[in-house]
DNA sequence: TTTGCATATGCCCATATGGGAATGTAGTCC
DNA sequence: GGACTACATTCCCATATGGGCATATGCAAA
């Protein structure tokens, strides 16, 4: 076997730093290829072959105008990175007030957990 | 070109799974190589080189420990991860309010994490 | 249809991978 | 010293990559 597939889950696909500013840009709304091309200076194959990446794992979605196409972010598909990465936030978290937000925070979850109504 | 080394960043040496699942016992607290390999049903060579790369992106630590190595878990090389991650919350978050229905939504979706194009 | 712009795709290639198996190395105990 | 255990490293290989570049496709206006 190699290296998993870039496509395989979000992990893997938001591992390319290129990919990730493409994330962002988009995190502001819609934008055309050559947009992202022009912002990012990137060429605009490489442009469409990570557009396919992150529309292959459900991050971006599509939709044509006129000759263009415009992207835009699907932020949900970042969740199970969230999630996963969240449970680490207790190795640094250390100023009093952050802390006690997480704890709050900590609370309601396992709440919610006990009694999901 | 090639694709980035999963030594270049955090973000590369996470999207591995097994990695992933280090890390994840890790966060229990040290343990051997052998102790991970055995829990995790991999081969110890396959541990071995997985901890290396952690190791390179400064993710796990090492103690000698007579003719064990223990590995402990390095967590604040994750916050990168966090920070990046955290600037998208917005978009499955919309009020604390629904952070119940947010729950239940996280688990339902751990088990629909492919998206197919 | 023809022309032209916006995207997508295909091809080539250097590179890095992760698994398996074998081997090397280090530390312990006899 | 030798035997044994715990890890690390090396070699081989199938596979996927991402960039450059050329080219195909899609869509619109003349």
């Amino acid at each position: 076997m190699a290296r998993m597939a870039t496509t395989s889950d979000v992990f893997n696909a938001v591992a390319e730093p290129r990919r990730r500013l493409i994330l962002d840009l988009l995190s502001q709304g819609e934008r055309s290829v050559s947009d992202i091309a022009r912002s990012l200076g990137l060429k605009q194959p490489q442009v469409s072959k990570h557009l396919r990446v992150l529309r292959q794992v459900g991050l971006v979605s599509v939709r044509g105008s006129g000759q263009q196409r415009l992207y835009s972010l699907n932020g949900e598909g970042l969740k199970p990175v969230h999630d996963w990465v969240g449970r680490y936030e207790r190795f640094w978290i250390e100023s009093l007030d952050r802390l006690a937000d997480y704890l709050d925070e900590l609370q309601r979850k396992e709440k919610s957990d006990e009694h999901p109504d």
